[in-house]
DNA sequence: TTAATTATGTTATATTATTACACAGCGTTA
DNA sequence: TAACGCTGTGTAATAATATAACATAATTAA
């Protein structure tokens, strides 16, 4: 966890219960989970998770719509991301591997395009469910 | 193209649609453009987009909740799938670089866990946008 | 202190995806 | 034949995810 003094506070309630949460959490999950303080509609946990994952703070899974606390603390923008999911319980680790990242920032193709930005999502099956 | 033999009559219809595309099209816009050849809800779209994803006819650009024909003859399977997506225009291009693909196949790292599957995205300007 | 920027609150709505149920076609096999 | 499993279809309803539009407040910059 990190200093959080630059953030709102529907923000920091955000970032908070993301942060304190063993998994990837939901929007709406997260809705319902902020309601008892003050947070009533989805566009304003919409909007605060925007502005985390601008600064850095959260990366959203694409193929589980959910969100993640950054657990890389050198990550400051979600640029170059990685992470590893359980297919089976559905469990999220932020890949953090300095030649995997430096292979990926540095990629470049005969395409001609110009990558500022990359994703990457691995699947399996985690040490606990692969007994 | 290949061929498309196995193949149910929506399943057919929707992988022609998507191939003949320029680019991705989401859920949606599929089911509006084969209205007209009788599939007319979103759930026999689905379910034929999952089928061709799981036979690899197709792939789902997850961040973008839309679906791209494969362009990667020996891509049997979506198990191993990377794409540049350009960020203005939306244009949608598979990487299929083989270097990349075999030193993400073989990657691990100490969690333990073992991969058998990635999705990559690269974001960028193309060609075209950067001007 | 005006203006610009950022964040909030609220309602409504758009977009993406699935559940549930009934039934048809086809190959296997008892 | 009939029973069965499997895959696909059709339809209606609904769930889950995300954004538009508008009004207002708080914070920062000039
Ligand atoms: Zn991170
Ligand atoms: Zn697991
Ligand atoms: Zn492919
Ligand atoms: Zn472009």
């Amino acid at each position: 966890m990190q200093k959080q003094e630059n953030l709102s506070k529907n923000q920091k309630i955000i970032l908070d219960l993301i942060e304190k949460s063993s998994g990837p959490l939901k929007a709406y999950s997260i809705l319902f989970n902020v309601k008892k303080q003050g947070i009533k509609a989805p566009l304003q946990v919409y909007r605060a998770l925007d502005k985390l994952i601008e600064i850095g703070k959260i990366h959203k899974i694409e193929s589980r719509n959910a969100f993640v606390a950054c657990k890389n603390s050198n990550c400051q923008v979600s640029k170059a991301t990685a992470f590893s999911i359980c297919e089976n319980c559905e469990d999220v680790t932020e890949v953090s591997n300095l030649k995997l990242s430096k292979y990926l920032s540095n990629f470049a193709d005969k395409s001609g395009m110009k990558y500022n930005k990359y994703n990457l999502e691995f699947f399996g099956l985690c040490k606990n469910c692969k007994k």
